[in-house]
DNA sequence: CGTACTTTGGAACGAATGTTCTGTAATTGC
DNA sequence: GCAATTACAGAACATTCGTTCCAAAGTACG
């Protein structure tokens, strides 16, 4: 019976996320995401609700898009170690040569809203978790295969892997060079001996 | 001759120094400032001109008193090995102790702006270089006391160093809680051996 | 004392902010 | 083809933004 949506839901959550990924939250304005959208303000206000819940919406759309596919190696890959490699070298490879410096913006939101933004905390802890987790795994395959020693704190080394990443994208964004950044991740995965 | 002032610029600066560190720039309003530092805009604008440049002063305030802290022990304890396991131990403790988690300015404001502010993006990069540089100094002593091996890449592990320190106050203003942080940091350390 | 000079308090500015409202267009079931 | 329902386009809303202006207030030298 109704007027069917002129707009694909998706690909303006893509529009959308760029926007935020790259000015951040604050910086970006109610008009910035109607001109880069296209949608109109009515049908975005419909659609998503505030900027707030749109917000949300978008940090969703990254973890299953943008995050999932950045973590994609280091789950998928047999080789514990190996996994562990390629996505540091493929992090510090992207921070570098994407024209934008945009970082992560699930690490960018953290570091903006965070601190006086209890749901966004909570989703970028969880985020930071799932993180450490998928590390671990990698970890406890890697020593499984014998590429890792033994008795080594997988917690905490998966923490500090995750940190790390985390300081890649921090770096990265701040247009850190190619030649500091490469440092940077070799002396962490150095730190696997 | 003239009226003199009636506030302390100095205070007027670490006022408003709180407030963009906890708040972010964009998410600071001249009002906040004006509330905060008690202080009245016309006064504001006279004295300091415009949110940029009180931001841009500001910053330089933080270097001078705050960073300038926070890597004093790392400059002046002569043990290098030392200076820089008290360096990242103080930074966990701190990071986690404060009832406000707002990390460290520097790093805050070279995520928020650095990509679209060249201006920042020099003084944040220009921080970072010195912090790198304070970290290696500290290395080459550790090394000539003979409590750090000999044949490292001290500017890479400087620039290791130098980023986890960032990564350190990142997960700070993220919220970390204190055994995350501290799983963290002594990993960092032990990547010294 | 008065004049030169600067700070101070607060009103005022236009522009931009996030959000809502009003009317018009488009589609499907009857 | 009419009625019901939803989406669209864009004007309109109050509020807040960063910034400027103006008159009153305070001090030091003549």
């Amino acid at each position: 019976m109704p007027r069917p949506r002129a707009f694909d839901e998706e690909s303006v959550l893509d529009n959308a996320m760029n926007i935020f990924w790259s000015k951040g939250f604050e910086a970006t304005s109610i008009q910035d995401l109607v001109n880069e959208t296209g949608l109109n303000r009515a049908s975005m206000y419909a659609s998503f609700g505030d900027k707030k819940a749109l917000f949300l919406r978008v940090l969703d759309h990254y973890s299953q898009k943008i995050s999932a596919e950045r973590f994609a190696d280091l789950r998928n890959i047999e080789d514990g170690r190996a996994a562990i490699e390629k996505t540091f070298r493929d992090a510090a490879k992207t921070g570098t040569a994407e024209g934008r410096h945009k970082g992560c913006l699930m690490v960018n939101s953290g570091m903006e809203l965070a601190p006086h933004d209890p749901e966004t905390a909570a989703i970028a802890h969880q985020a930071f978790r799932r993180a450490e987790d998928t590390f671990a795994a990698a970890l406890n395959r890697a020593i499984g295969q014998g590429k890792i020693a033994k008795g080594k704190n997988v917690r905490a080394l998966a923490r500090f892997l995750a940190g790390s990443f985390q300081g890649v994208q921090l770096m990265s964004r701040r247009g850190a060079d190619q030649e500091t950044l490469t440092d940077y991740c070799e002396t962490i995965l150095a730190a696997l001996d």
